[in-house]
DNA sequence: GTCTATAGGAAGATAGAC
DNA sequence: GTCTATCTTCCTATAGAC
């Protein structure tokens, strides 16, 4: 059997994307060792054998997906000199992100606020933007060549993740309650939002503008 | 034994009100039945003879806090003809109840994204947005003035939501990567958060600029 | 390492007395 | 309506053979 680089997949491996997929699905909760062993191809009692617990099991796949989400954000966070080429490159990454990984940010998030004792160990570690300091030098850079108005690198942070983040964990309400229902529709809007948000950042940053 | 607003409060009641905020705290997977008990004060059985199962009990509580949030939503679209005056109150009303009910969102975009069955039913109800239209005509009289750039409604709609419910949402993620568990900090941040939308909305809307 | 079988317990739901 | 006691099912985890 072979994964996608080509390798031998070992059971661990196949253990490991067997439980990232049921966990990203169905949150620990509702996540069943029984379902992780059936996608791996194996059986419980071997699931048991590589990882001694569900817990245990839970926080390496978390860990996992936190770490890649992470680095991708930090390597988006350094390397730019333009605020405003930043902030497209930004959210066009951040959303082709999202695109593969649509279950990723209601899994994180959710999981994140039923605190699992589990989970809190990881902060202790991993405290991982460190890249903000970058940010900030670019927004103060551009502030002073009067190119922008001024904004804290955690709000624009902010700005563009939830920005970007919302219609993806919100999907099943925006479809359902602002669409009713509509697909097609609900479809077209998705794939007008990269523009929209990316124009609606730059707008909100461009000076000369007197409000009220 | 009486509730906030002075009746007796029956048991059901008191069933309602313990369900409710352990449904919102762990989710329907995390949710418990003896808890729900424990809190409400009574037992599992008398529990099941009320609500004959943990289903119904829980699309009873989502119907109710589905419908409360859609209700004040579509107070915030109506009644409003100056588009900034709008925003301006829709985000304070909407900051505002978040602060009073922190574990909603989370709640709500979690359960849809589990499409539990149950919750399939309350799409052909209750499809609840219905003043998009009263929005609409605000946003196309203030172009025509010249008072704002196009957009449409369901995206002003869906920036403004987002933005204010990635903080919150979010919380857990924004603390601990963000601000590196800095509490005070992530306070502060916050407590600018209801400026910074309003603010940035209205500058994004504002015409008159030339982006690159 | 991998399996079958099963222990052990938690959780939803019911029976039946009061 | 409300309780105690119990059933049944499901799920995590382990024992032990191969």
């Amino acid at each position: 059997m072979e994964n996608e680089k080509g390798n031998i997949s070992t059971t661990e491996q196949q253990i490991l994307e067997a439980a990232k997929s049921v966990f990203l699905e169905k949150g620990m909760d509702g996540a069943r060792m029984q379902e992780i062993a059936d996608r791996a191809g194996i059986n419980k009692a071997l699931l048991h054998y590589y990882f001694r617990t569900k817990d245990k099991l839970f926080i390496t796949i978390f860990r996992n997906l936190i770490s890649n989400l992470f680095e991708q954000i930090n390597l988006q966070l350094q390397n730019n000199d333009d605020i405003f080429d930043f902030v497209e490159k930004f959210v066009t990454n951040y959303i082709a992100m999202l695109e593969h990984n649509v279950y990723l940010p209601n899994f994180i998030m959710n999981e994140m606020n039923r605190n699992h004792e589990n989970i809190v160990q990881i902060f202790e570690s991993e405290r991982v933007i460190q890249n903000v300091p970058k940010l900030e030098k670019i927004i103060k850079k551009s502030v002073e060549a009067g190119e922008i108005i001024p904004i804290t690198a955690e709000n624009l942070i902010t700005d563009m993740i939830g920005l970007c983040v919302f219609p993806v964990v919100g999907k099943p309400v925006i479809l359902n309650f602002l669409f009713r229902g509509d697909i097609a529709a609900h479809k077209k809007f998705m794939e007008g939002r990269k523009e929209h948000v990316i124009n609606l950042i730059k707008n909100s940053l461009t000076p000369g503008k007197q409000i009220k």
